[in-house]
DNA sequence: TAATAATATCAATATATCTTGATATATAAG
DNA sequence: CTTATATATCAAGATATATTGATATTATTA
């Protein structure tokens, strides 16, 4: 009950299924590719990747200054159900940037 | 998007999980049903079949003086999804009580 | 080791949602 | 036609969530 609302939760808010979506269609992302893409001050995006993490949609793993959130593999069927509904929404999401200070062959590794 | 928001804000509450679990499992059911089975006051058990029924889990039907409210039938395989998720979750439901004023003429019409 | 960059967390405020009690509406019964 | 019953709605207060700016933490670079 906890967990399924948490789930819940974690997907009843539009910037959230904005991101969400966003490294859905991207793939693995850094908080300063979406601070960037999405034009949004640090800390509230760091809150709401959190927030997906705890929902059990996204995973992160650190790698040098960065953290890299991804769509949590594997993901149960009700989770991905969701992320698929939510696909069909046709947001309109920002293009992605590239904006940190990454070196080139971090970008690479990315 | 608004729509998604709506039918996910309205299961995003305890209350609404556990009476939305036990319409699922009671059938038609009418607001002093639940009312007596779940011990709480008209105006909040009204409010969350409004919410309910808005998220596009419920349908209403009036007959007399009584509002049935029923699982929306056909059901989108989204929130049938979402349904059999929140069946899994061995919510603690009450007995239902039925404890109106039907005759019982109106009971067995119920 | 000091400075910088990326991220996380906290406190304060703003906004949204939930609960309650009061009132409105509609139907049925006397 | 008046009263009672079932339901819906509203306003006020309580609780939860979101946003912002400031600060803390960790890894990297100079």
């Amino acid at each position: 009950m906890d967990i399924f609302l948490k789930t819940i939760g974690s997907i009843n808010d539009e910037t959230r299924l904005k991101i969400l979506n966003f490294i859905n269609q991207n793939g693995e992302v850094c908080v300063c590719d979406i601070e960037s893409a999405f034009e949004m001050i640090q800390s509230r995006v760091s809150r709401h990747l959190k927030i997906l993490k705890e929902g059990g949609f996204l995973k992160v793993e650190r790698r040098g200054r960065w953290a890299f959130y991804s769509i949590r593999t594997p993901l149960d069927a009700f989770r991905q159900s969701i992320l698929d509904e939510i696909a069909y929404l046709e947001l309109e999401l920002p293009n992605r940037k590239f904006s940190c200070n990454k070196t080139k062959k971090e970008i690479r590794r990315c």
